[in-house]
RNA sequence: CGGGGCAUGGCGCAGUUUGGUAGCGCGUCCGCUUUGGGAGCGGAAGGUCGCAGGUUCAAAUCCUGUUGCCCCGACCA
């Protein structure tokens, strides 16, 4: 179909829209691709839904090569499904909720595991009916706290999500890498730069999750990689690897010395290096025990101190702690708590009064740097007195380990022996091992060889397909405008007719059916008395891949094709424009 | 939920300090000229200045309250 410019809907705005502030945002509402209706909640123009249909439908043929198979669930649900899974408590103020005329609970779908989990516990109840993959392209809401830039992180969104049915481990581990694989050929197809990392697995442990990041300034994703073995993580999955234990044959036995006034650890080390120097080096931070004592809060409500000691170089991310809290919420350790617990002494905290056998009760999980053998400075829980050559394994021990310690660029890569570096990213992606979660909750069985009733193992595979477009402009643009790859360009080509000769609006539109019958689609821009330079920026800002201008050169039969990414301008003749612009668009 | 900022024609902004007939640029409409890099001239439409109270002869401007939006943080299957 062509679109011409002189009726299209469409708006371009010359200034950067007040409230935008990433790039992406800012494009697609100049361009205009999308219109803000409330905090988070976009409308799709022409030319932007061309952008998302495009996405949709690469999304679609990949899923659909690996013989995933499309339905597509309501977007309004009632509660009950939500109650069987205890969602409908866990997810507090995030969904949307509302009521029918009864008075019956619904709430608008943030996610839908419960629906694809009871529909298939709902049709199939025998291996025999395994393994299987179903996807949906669909609308998600979520009342996030705080929508931002754009389409980045709406309130509305589009959302490809799909789920996979195995009846063992092994099958999983097949749905899980056929899932892996289309996800590498969609983002391929798409076209920006990420990268796969390994995510956190969630509460449920030992499952495999990895995500696909759009890398982007703009990111709300830190992930670190290392340049020599490949290894890439989310920050929140970085495993810190444990020093070997080192015995402690000859350190002395602990003592506790006086330090007045040294509540941080900048005030203990500088106290350490004046009153009781090492002969080896200086007192650094990070020799000192860092414990710091936050408030878990369970979903069911109870609330639970947990102490974790670390370096004292290292802050706790909070980031981090969460996700190994999961699905625990944390608080800061406030006033009133310390007030229930006299055995904490602020500032001067240490495992004495710490872990399930210590003096408060308080569990008490350490950082894996804090090894078997290790020499720590700490609080003596006493006021203005730390305990010295305190040795973990001899001295004290954890109740455990976390990882909740901050990560830093240059850290030691956990798989070789080089270091992380970093960078920031947008989740595109999140590919999944559910395990038996949700199919154990809504009691998802089906019987097995033998006859006896199995539970299914389930996968999940996300792709943020509104997210999508804004990532690829995050991707894409110069000063000029967008640059569209071309698959999810809204048009094939942009033709300009630039003058006010008659002749090139007629040239112009014989090119664009010559193009369209070889099945190209093509933009027009056809607006009379509208001077060539404003036609210019418009085609650049709007970024379809090859524009093609009739001009001044007409005359002389001849045509320009420009390349939008390039700048790249050269003459064809004009018997000759289709075979050049199908080359053109076939070599990309 | 904490911190910061902003609300004035479709869009971007000035005017608020020091109260006195609501302005500029872009866009839109009409006419003439112009047509290869966001044209020129002339004319026009369009705003109860977020909302509600208050002070005052007089409020976009001062006071009180309230709502909404944007940014940073917390949060984010």
């Amino acid at each position: 179909m062509v679109l011409h410019m002189s009726s299209l809907f469409l708006r371009t705005l010359r200034e950067d829209p007040a409230d935008a502030e990433v790039p992406s945002h800012k494009l697609l509402v100049r361009a205009g691709y999308i219109r803000r209706v409330s905090p988070g909640v976009y409308t799709w123009l022409p030319l932007g839904l061309r952008v998302l249909r495009n996405v949709e439908r690469i999304v679609r043929e990949e899923m659909d090569a690996i013989g995933s198979q499309e339905l597509l669930f309501p977007a309004l649900l009632p509660r009950e499904p939500f109650d069987a899974s205890g969602r409908w408590s866990e997810y507090g103020p995030n969904i949307f909720r509302l009521q029918d005329r009864k008075g019956a609970d619904h709430l608008l779908g943030p996610t839908h595991e419960e629906m694809f989990t009871l529909t298939v516990k709902d049709l199939y109840s025998s291996y025999k009916d395994l393994p299987l993959s179903i996807y949906q392209i669909q609308t998600k809401y979520r009342d996030e706290a705080r929508p931002r830039a754009g389409l980045l992180r709406g309130r509305e969104f589009v959302m490809k999500d799909s789920y996979s049915f195995d009846i063992d481990e092994a099958g999983l581990d097949k749905s899980y890498q056929a899932h892996r694989d289309a996800y590498v050929r969609i983002f391929d197809r798409l076209g920006f730069h990420y990268v796969i990392v390994e995510a956190m697995a969630g509460a449920m442990g030992g499952s495999k999750s990895e995500e696909f990041l759009a890398t982007a300034e703009v990111g709300e994703d830190t992930y670190v990689h290392c340049t020599s073995c490949g290894y890439a993580a989310n920050v929140e999955a970085v495993r810190v690897p444990a020093p070997d234990p080192v015995g402690w044959e000859g350190v002395p036995a602990a003592h506790a010395e006086d330090t007045p006034d040294t509540p941080t650890i900048e005030t203990l080390v500088n106290h350490l290096n004046e009153h009781y120097p090492r002969d080896d080096r200086p007192w650094a931070a990070g020799d000192t025990l860092k414990n710091v004592v936050v408030m878990l809060v369970h979903p069911d409500g109870t609330r639970e101190p947990l102490a974790i000691g670390v370096p004292g170089d290292r802050e706790v991310d909070e980031k981090r702690l969460g996700a190994q809290v999961e699905p625990a919420t944390v608080e800061a350790f406030d006033e009133k708590d310390f007030a229930v617990h006299p055995g904490l002494v602020k500032g001067y905290i240490g495992p004495g009064a710490l872990g399930l056998e210590g003096t408060t009760g308080i569990r008490f999980l350490l950082d894996p740097r804090v090894a078997a053998g290790t020499r720590w400075v700490t609080g003596a829980n006493e006021p203005g007195k730390h305990v010295i050559d305190l040795v973990a394994g001899r001295d004290f021990e954890g109740d455990g380990t976390i990882e909740a310690a901050e990560v830093r660029f240059g850290d030691p890569c956990p798989n070789c022996d080089h270091v992380l570096e970093g960078a920031r990213g947008i989740e595109m992606g999140h590919v999944f091992q559910l395990g038996k979660k949700y199919a154990e909750a809504l009691d998802l069985r089906v019987l097995d060889q033998n006859g006896k009733l199995t539970t299914v193992v389930m996968g999940s595979y996300g792709v943020g397909v509104s997210r999508a477009v804004a990532c690829v402009v995050e991707g894409n643009y110069d000063d000029a405008g967008i640059i569209w790859p071309r698959e999810l360009s809204p048009a094939d080509v942009h033709i300009v007719a630039a003058g006010k000769d008659e002749a090139l609006f007629s040239a112009a539109d014989e090119i664009a059916r010559d193009l369209e019958a070889q099945g190209l689609t093509c933009i027009v821009d056809d607006r009379r008395g509208v001077s060539p330079g404003v036609k210019f920026k418009d085609s650049e800002l709007i970024g379809v891949p090859t524009i093609v201008v009739v001009g001044r050169g007409l005359a002389d039969g001849k045509v320009e094709i420009k390349d939008r990414r390039s700048g790249e301008r050269r003459e064809v003749a004009l018997e000759g424009i289709v075979e050049a612009v199908l080359a053109e668009v076939r070599a990309s």
